[in-house]
DNA sequence: CGACATTTTGAGTCAGCTCAATCAGTGTGG
DNA sequence: CCACACTGATTGAGCTGACTCAAAATGTCG
């Protein structure tokens, strides 16, 4: 049914926007004014070390960020200390897209690993807007997507058991994953911590300890340093109920 | 400080899109031919009884509902037969917007109250947006706020203790309810159950009894039947750690 | 090797859950 | 006008999933 995934050399490698042009495309194939038109993007390359803040709670930049390269995530943090990771960001995304739209940061956006991020001005992105109206529907599009991410993440949270969230949690990174040609399925890049994942399911340290102790001894999944290995996709995917048509990857 | 917002008579009261306008123009004036341009949307007037879905997980509309009259909410449901709510929708919204560019519903509508909701096929928003693309824009922000409301809301549900999860939602449902000028901040219609507050907040019936109790006990607030009465917003809100930036309704 | 981050385990506690009644308001039919 | 049905709010009582505190084990990196 699903083969390993090559990785495909793309002609736009050497861009630096090029992971962005392969997410837009993965919904509608770019013509070639619409993608020089996102390569000519004028963009600032930044380095943002671990655990860094790329874009903070308040802030009002004049510009979003793409990251290039690392692995991000949003967050909140309430009065008590308690932060809540609302969503992890890989090569490809563009997390505060809506700060072209809405002047203050709701949120945080940290880093899980050293990033290397395109700032590209909101003035750049509103002229291409102009001149390639498609691509602010294709771009529209992905923060719809991003929406609905959301509420499937709260659906987690809120009416999941400690499992079901985290196996759902890691069912949409790794298709997320998959789709960007970084996972074949079976292993996986996995870089937050049990701290990252109990923050994300708002569950204790403890808690998602024991959980992943669970998962594993199901012969779900097993997790070692950095490395996410599926044993049983199917039945982590029942167990978690995840259903990836929210996520919009098309086929599959 | 505040003052009882009047309700003002609004030249559009007539059209039946007329709480959508005055919706988007709480952001930036419209020009007479923007008006025109939504007031002239060809739309479907329907009525959906109490408890009635208004459309469904997984269904695939060619059209978009605005909320004329009523009150409805986003939610699904996990297997074990828990509901999520996921927001309160009230006259105005239009609340499966994004199934103009994604093509099934990842979650439904339901109604707390009997409501009149406009069908607007998606064709004729997509033509809107052609010849008006600075509708396109602001419907496009609307969109982004409802998903920084996700967020809060992710944020209430995962991190906040059970009177902090129910006092913000409240707070918000509050502050949207001033804005289209149905509450002065001291008396709110309000058309949820504890039921359906228990799913909001993702908690149990018993547990959300308890700690409305609590509320009133502390002088915050009262709920009597369909009506919401404040006695301490400043309380409320800092208890709640409400601060209604992310709702973008501008000065106040 | 030493310092630090991360994972793992044990043990006691508690916020929020479930089950089970009871009470109050609102229709509705006779 | 009352009995009955039904929805929604309230309270009691016992339970449990997830929490906190604490410590040990393991991994990582200069």
């Amino acid at each position: 049914m699903s083969q390993l995934s090559l990785v495909r050399k793309h002609p736009l490698d050497g861009s630096p926007l090029s992971s962005l042009v392969r997410k837009l495309e993965r919904y509608h194939a770019l013509d070639a004014a619409e993608r020089r038109a996102v390569e000519r993007l004028p963009i600032t390359v930044k380095k943002i070390r671990r655990g860094q803040d790329i874009v903070r709670e308040g802030d009002n930049c004049d510009f979003s960020c793409m990251i290039m390269e690392g692995f991000a995530f949003r967050y909140s943090m309430v009065e008590s200390g308690k932060r809540q990771i609302m969503a992890f960001c890989m090569p490809g995304d563009i997390p505060d897209l809506q700060s072209m739209a809405l002047d203050k940061m709701d949120h945080s956006l940290g880093t899980l690993r050293a990033c290397t991020v395109a700032e590209i001005p909101h003035r750049a992105i509103r002229d291409l807007f102009e001149a390639q109206p498609r691509l602010a529907e294709v771009l529209w599009r992905e923060t719809l997507i991003d929406a609905a991410a959301f509420r499937k993440w709260l659906m987690s949270v809120g009416r999941r058991s400690a499992i079901g969230c985290i196996g759902h949690i890691i069912c949409e990174f790794v298709t997320r994953m998959k789709a960007i040609g970084r996972s074949d399925g079976i292993t996986c890049e996995f870089p937050m911590t049990q701290t990252d994942l109990a923050d994300a399911a708002a569950l204790s340290l403890v808690h998602v300890n024991r959980s992943l102790r669970e998962l594993r001894e199901l012969g779900l999944i097993n997790i070692t340093g950095n490395l996410l290995t599926i044993h049983d996709w199917e039945g982590l995917a029942l167990r978690a109920e995840f259903d990836p048509t929210y996520l919009q990857l098309g086929g599959d």
